[in-house]
Order: structure tokens, then C-alpha cells, then sequence
DNA sequence: CATGGGATTGACT
DNA sequence: GTCAATCCCATGC
């Protein structure tokens, strides 16, 4: 997948994620859950403008945004939309693929579904930290490829995203439909 | 320099 | 259901 994937609109660009397979070493997964974040809305970190934090958003589409959120989670995106605009996708959950022991090693013996049901837990599994900020998805340690012919386009759900605090009328979340490795079902109250 | 908040998770009641 | 852990960084004095 080339840069000019990533330099689209990111909604569109969350969409067509679900279904691609996101590899990091001898880890590798389908991607089954993602959420859109754009710089015109509140709760995305490029809504304040550019900082030395959300630098990486603005730049070159195509590349990781890693960010630790709660002192204790790094989260996973891709930067999308042309340079100078600061958007992304937040890639939520996978399906695991390759390397499953690895990642249950590192999650703590985990069951299938719960490797990767989650931002926090699909960077821990794979083993993605803030040293794989601003690298390129298109060649560089993580890399993110088709989904493959034949396999068709994946039934994709709608929804409110998750565990933000601004903007939540947005329905910005996308789920490969009936999976059962996604952070959280479709159609629920997000947060009590 | 001090402070406060957050795109979460997991342990506990 | 509730709540703490824990750290990066934006903001304000």
C-alpha cells in the first residue's frame, strides 16, 4: 500500500483499513477495528493545532502517530490526508494472524480473542512503542498491506467511537462486521 | 517549574 | 459497576 492510500479522506481511508493486514516482526494480524480522527473536531489531539506532539499528524501521510495514553498504553495510528492537514486512523483491534505466541507471551497468556482486542493491547502484543513514532507504514517496521484479491469487500459496521470525551455524536468507528475480536460489540452505549 | 487531563486496561466490589 | 496506575505534553504562572 503506497503513500497515496494514506493521502485520501480519512474516513474513506478508515474503511478501507478493515480487512488489511498489519504486520510488526513475526507479528501480524487482520484489521477489524478502526476509528477516524481529523483536526476540524475536537477530539483529535491535531485539534490544537501543531505542537511538537502532533507534528508527526500533520506531516506525511502514510506514517505511525504513537502516542502513550494514560501513562501506560501506546496507541497506534496512521497518519492520513495531505501533508499540512492533521488526521489519522486509529487502528483499534485486530484479528491475530502470525506470531500468536509471541503475543500471548507478551499479553500474559491470553485467550485468542483477547490478544488484540484493543488499542493498548494489539501494540503490546505486537510489541509497537513510541520508538516506532513517525515511521513509515509504507516501508518502514510496521507495514500495512492488502487485503487480499478475492477475499471481497469486507461487511463493515458503523458506530459511535469509543472512550473519548468530546465529539462522541460522531459515528467515526468502523468494525468488520460479526467479528469476534473487536475491543467492544457494535450498537452499545460506548462508557457507562 | 507545577499542574491537570487523557483515543485504556485490568483488578476489585 | 467503580477506580487507580502512570507518563507525556500542553498550558499557565
Amino acid at each position: 500500500m503506497d503513500q497515496k492510500f494514506y493521502a485520501r479522506p480519512v474516513l474513506e481511508v478508515a474503511q478501507d483499513l478493515i480487512g488489511c493486514l498489519l504486520t510488526h516482526g513475526p507479528c501480524s494480524g487482520v484489521i477489524v477495528e478502526t476509528e477516524a480522527y481529523h483536526d476540524s473536531e475536537p477530539a483529535c489531539h491535531a485539534f490544537i493545532g501543531v505542537t511538537p506532539r502532533t507534528e508527526t499528524l500533520f506531516g506525511a501521510p502514510g506514517r505511525a502517530y504513537v502516542y502513550r495514553s494514560y501513562g501506560v498504553h501506546a496507541m497506534l495510528n496512521a497518519v492520513c490526508e495531505p501533508e499540512g492537514v492533521g488526521a489519522a486512523v486509529l487502528i483499534r483491534a485486530l484479528e491475530p494472524v502470525d506470531g500468536i505466541e509471541l503475543m500471548a507471551v507478551r499479553r500474559g497468556a491470553a485467550k485468542l480473542t483477547g490478544l488484540c482486542s484493543g488499542p493498548g493491547k494489539l501494540t503490546q502484543a505486537l510489541g509497537i512503542t513510541l520508538a516506532d513514532n513517525r515511521s513509515d507504514l509504507t516501508h518502514g517496521s510496521i507495514v500495512i498491506s492488502e487485503r487480499p484479491d478475492g477475499s471481497g469487500d469486507p461487511v463493515i459496521q458503523r458506530d459511535r467511537r469509543i472512550g473519548i470525551t468530546k465529539a462522541t455524536e460522531l459515528e467515526w468507528r468502523f468494525c468488520l462486521a460479526d467479528s469476534r475480536f473487536l475491543s467492544r460489540p457494535v450498537g452499545r452505549v460506548a462508557r457507562a
